[in-house]
Formats: structure tokens, sequence, C-alpha cells
RNA sequence: GAUUGUGUAGCUCAGCUGGAUAGAGCGUCCGCCUCCUAAGCGGAAGGCCAGCGGUUCGAAUCCGCUCACGAUCACCA
């Protein structure tokens, strides 16, 4: 157990605190003479009765909290600092660390609990941009940290493939379609014979009677339809997919909102039944005034369904197919009225389990001063996005390993290029706060320093080049904890002050869904052990064989939890680069 | 207009269920490779935490108002 939970527990036995607050309570002091851990004894004041002083001072007297000497506890106003024993501090979390490798920060919380999280959810037949991946890589992020804390997690592609927009492609593909094109490039020439549809349905409406005729005759179940649109939907797939693979993401589930459509009758019975739809200008609704949000259209007023229908008969589904525990949908902020209004009609219909569903939202990806825009021309597709920081990775990697004489295939260079290139671009999604929208910028995309991908894989690369050189000279990580017990030192001991924050801060992210919390735990990380990486020889004639295997065990520690972590972000790591 | 979100260093962001001297990265400037990968390390400069008021022993954090910017608000998803 790490000792910040040792703290936690000891705490509120004594003061009846409930452990998990105390746990969050619980602070690193400013400064170093006021120890590692501290507690605020404010909160205590009130049910006490006593000034927070006099509490901290009462509890420092408190043996048990030393918990066999564990701790030095001592009262600093109102405040209870916590001193740790480094060495056995070190000789603890390393070890804790090394036992567990790189799959360090796992549980079992999550057991037995099943999770759903619907994410990516691209348009059939439309080019995957840099906006698409934002839901990809948070998705893909959150789905491997709940995994890694035990839960059963489902990943469910929501496909946008239905709707009058497959009526318009139907129509143009049979008026200008290229097979041969389509074969070769899917994507491309679909979105060509869209925009053409555009064009041309403004000189001769007729066509959108047309592209409509299509849509009803593809819901009639018509078989020409039905196989056109099967075969735009198949063939996309495969281009997402290939993109899926190249960045590590995969799926349970593909079923999109064509798979819902026929659930939706039994959704609108339902709701009848309970007496929820009345009629408004038209539209059959749900009225949502006791919640405070307007009204939710279930069918419009040409008695057609839309996607607040689709999206609860696909919840009702999800929970009879899979009894969800919780139901996540990561998907763009702007709809986050949406969500709220589905999950109210649940809600308003008696499902408890709409408590259960949860609207992850995330920012925009926008250009210095303007939005994405298909129609402007002015996107970017994520694979030429890949293409450069690859690319640009490549060259780097090239011009230092001529500087340092490093002899690497061809093949090896592109196979680094490509991991370090494609972590350099899922770190921008996954360094901040979700909600933040995101300034597309080349320059930042594939800008290597700082907080950034490269920087953590390069400090791995770097733990892995200084253990094949031990493993070289006979020397080994130590397993003894009075061995590792000798690394006392500052530098040290902030390195492993930072590794022994790592689990908490997995939980931490999957309670509130941001991975970024990983992501910042793993720079801090990173830094600290550059310090002492700077400061501190590993290997050496000058250095004792003791000392180098103990701070060889704290660099194997800190790979550990760099590919563990890098991995939770979908982030792969590279041996050498 | 209603709902809702944001405003912290030149830029991008942490910190926000109130607590010890507000922190990073980028950029700028100055140092560090005869030594384990310089995609690195060290240092400097840079802040009325949008403004005003309130609650409190204590406010970047909570409350109210103001200003600025954004999102959403019925038949697209």
């Amino acid at each position: 157990m790490d000792y910040k939970s040792v703290i936690a527990e000891n705490i509120a036995k004594v003061t009846e605190l409930d452990v998990e607050q105390v746990y969050k309570l619980i602070e690193i002091p400013p400064q170093k003479d006021l120890g590692d851990f501290a507690f605020p004894c404010f909160i205590l004041a009130k049910s006490l009765h006593k000034a927070p002083a006099m509490i901290s001072a009462d509890l420092a007297g408190d043996a048990s909290l030393t918990y066999g000497g564990m701790f030095n506890v001592k009262n600093a106003g109102p405040y209870l600092n916590f001193y740790v024993d480094r060495s056995r501090y070190a000789a603890d979390t390393v070890s804790r660390i090394n036992e567990a490798g790189d799959k360090f920060g796992a549980s079992k919380e999550g057991e037995g609990q099943n999770i759903i999280i619907e994410f990516s959810s691209p348009n059939i037949a439309k080019p995957f941009h840099v906006g698409h991946a934002f839901t990809t890589i948070l998705g893909n992020s959150l789905s491997r940290i709940y995994d890694r804390l035990g839960y059963n997690v489902i990943r469910m592609n929501h496909l946008g493939d239905y709707g009058t927009q497959f009526g318009k492609l139907i129509t143009a593909y049979r008026l200008w379609g290229d097979e041969k094109a389509l074969d070769e490039d899917p994507i491309t020439e679909l979105l060509r014979i869209y925009v053409k549809f555009h064009e041309e349905a403004k000189k001769d409406p007729s066509l959108d009677d047309k592209a409509r005729e299509n849509f009803k005759k593809l819901e009639d179940g018509c078989p020409e339809e039905v196989a056109l649109w099967q075969k735009f939907r198949d063939m996309s797939l495969v281009v997402f997919n290939k993109l899926y693979d190249r960045m590590g993401v995969s799926f349970d589930n593909y079923n999109g909102e064509s798979f819902y459509s026929d659930r939706i009758p039994a959704v609108v019975d339902m709701l009848k039944q309970k007496g929820l739809l009345e009629e408004s200008e038209g539209a059959q609704v749900v009225k949502l005034d006791e919640y405070n949000l307007p009204p939710c259209i279930i069918l419009k007023s040409d008695g057609t369904t839309i996607y607040a229908s689709r999206d609860i008969a696909a919840v009702l589904y999800r929970k009879e197919t899979y009894n969800f525990n919780k139901n996540i949908y990561v998907v763009g902020t702007p709809q986050a009225l949406h969500f709220r209004q589905v999950f109210s009609v649940l809600k308003k219909a008696g499902y408890d389990f709409a408590d259960d569903c949860v609207h992850v939202g995330f920012g925009l990806v926008k250009f210095k001063d303007m939005a994405f825009s298909t129609r402007e021309g002015n996107i970017v597709l994520l694979e030429d996005l890949l293409d450069a920081a690859v690319d640009k990775t490549r060259e780097v990697i090239v011009e230092n390993a001529k500087l340092r004489g490093q002899d690497m295939s061809e093949e090896e260079i592109n196979e680094i290029a490509e991991k370090v290139g494609l972590g350099a671009v899922i770190y921008t999604y996954v360094k901040s706060g979700r909600e933040k929208d995101i300034i597309f910028s080349w320059e930042e995309m594939l800008n290597f320093n700082g907080n950034s991908a490269p920087y953590l894989m390069y400090t791995y690369a770097r733990i892995r080049s200084i253990l094949r050189k031990a493993d070289a000279a006979g020397i080994k990580a130590s397993r003894e904890a009075d061995v590792i017990g000798t690394l006392t030192g500052d530098d040290a001991y902030e390195v492993i002050s930072e590794l022994s924050g790592f689990e908490g801060e997995v939980k931490k992210a999957a309670a509130i869904n941001e991975p970024f919390v990983i992501s910042r735990k793993l720079f801090e990380t990173a830094s600290a052990f550059n310090s002492f990486y700077n400061n501190c020889r590993i290997l050496g004639e000058d250095v004792d064989v003791k000392d180098s295997e103990a701070r060889l065990a704290l660099c194997e520690a800190v790979g550990n939890v760099l590919k563990s972590g890098l991995n939770l972000l979908g982030i792969e790591t590279v041996e050498r680069m």
C-alpha cells in the first residue's frame, strides 16, 4: 500500500473521519522541513470545538499514527506533519513497483463491474480529421485506465451510419460514382460525390427529392439501396480500422445509429404508456420542466425519429445486453444539453440507471482564429498530422544517431519514428484538462521538448539504455531492502516521492475521467528523474557496486511507471531513440 | 433573452469540496557535453489569480454583481 493511504487510514481511525475524505485532504508540504506529508486539522475544529492547532498537538501525541515507526509525526500550527523514514520509504516504494512491473497501478477495485465507453463514433463516408481524434484518444485512454483498475470495459463505436445523407450518397453514386476510385480510396470518392451532390442540388432541387426517396427505400429495406449502404459502410470501416490499428485503438462493438433505429418504436410506446409523451408544435416531446430543461423531442412533426430517441433506445439496449454499472459517452461538450435531456427522460420514465450514465465532454480542436469546417476545406486529416509528426521525428532520430554514432537500421528508425511521432500527437490531446479547447498549431504539435510525449519516451529510453549497459557489465538492479534503502539523498527522494503517488493518480484519473491527471504525474516523475540522472552517476568505475545496484533499482521503477502510465494514455515506449 | 462554461506569467495550462511563501511547460536571456542518450540539466526575468463587493481567523478557490469571450436553446447529430 502507498504511504498516503497508510496515513489516511490511521488518521481516519483516530479521528473517525472517512478514509476517502482524509486521503483527499492529505497534502505535500511546501517546504522540506515541514515533512513529507501533512494533514490540515481545520476540518476537525467544528466537531471537536477546539482550535486546529490544539487538535494537531493532541494528534501528534497519538503513538498509533507513527504506524510502528514508519513515520515521525510532529505538529506545526494547525498542521500535522508526517516525516517518513527515507530509507524505508525508498525500499518499500521501489520494491513494490518493481514487483508489479509495467502494470504498476493495476487494482481490483472494478472487479465484476461492467462499464461501457462510447467513443470515436465517426460518420461513415466522411474524412477522419484531427477533431475526431479527441474522442478517439480520450476514449481509448479511459478504456485502458478502467481496464487497468479491473473493470470489464466494453468499447463501443456508435457509428454515424444513418440519416438522410445516405439517401444523398446513394443518389450521387448512381449518377456520378466511380467504382474504381471507390475501391482505391473510399472516403475520398464518397466525399467527392457528396460535395458534387450539394453543388448540383443547388441547380436542380429535384435531386433532394430523389435523395429523400432513396433514404425512404433504405429505411424500408429495399435490397438495392441496402446493399449500397452496406457497401459504403463496410468500405469506410476498412479505412477507419486501418487508422485505429495504427493508433492501437480497438472496439468490441460497432453498433451505429442504424442498429438502434428499429428499436425506437418500442421507446415511443413505452413513453406513451407512461404518459410522458405530449404533443407540442406538431412534434411529440417529453417535457422536462421539473429538471429545468427544455423539452426533449422524441418524434419530429412529420413522425420520423430523431437522435434523442435513438440515444434512449441505445441506453435501454445497453442496459439489457450488458447490465452496465456505468455508461460513459465521450462526446464533445456542445452536446451536454442533449445528454442531460436524454438522461432526464430516462429518469422520468423510472429508470434509475439513468444516474449511471455519464457524459464525458471535451473541447474543440480549432485553428488560431477559426473552427474546422469540412465545407471551407480548412481541415487537417488525422492521418496527415500523424505522418507529419512521424516525418519530423525521423529527421531528429537520423540527426541524433549521426551525432551519437549509433548504428540503426532504416527499419528500426522507421519503427521508432512511428511510435514517437504518434506519441507526440496523442499526448497533445491528453496533456490538459479535456474540456479545454486545443488550438491547433503545427509548431506546438511538433515541439518535442518539455511536457511532451517524446520527453517521457526519451527518459524511458535512457533508462533502458542504462539497464542494458548494466546488464552487459554484470550489474543487476537490487532487490534487497537494505541496499535500496541507501537511496536517501534529496534527488533520489524526490523521485521516490513522485513514484509513490502514481497509483493514487490513476484512481483519480478514473474518478474524474481525466487522463491528464496521469500525463501530469508522468511528467513530474520524469522531470524528477532527469534531475537525479544529471546529478548522480549510476554506473562507472568510481561508483560503488552497491550504489549502482540501488540506483539501477530506482531506474527500473521509474521505467515501470513511465511504461505503465504511457500505456494508459495509449502511447507505446521505445527502447532506443 | 434563458441556460451553461471560461477568464491565473508574453503564449499554452495546473492549482478551485477555503489553509503553510500561487506552480509547470513553451518562448526570452545566461550557464552545463574529456563522463551512463543535450529530445537533457541548472539559473534569471516574467503575476493587483478579469474587476468590484460580501462571508471568514484566513479567498485564486465559496457567494453576489459587473465586464469580456465561448457553447447550447425544438424538429441535424
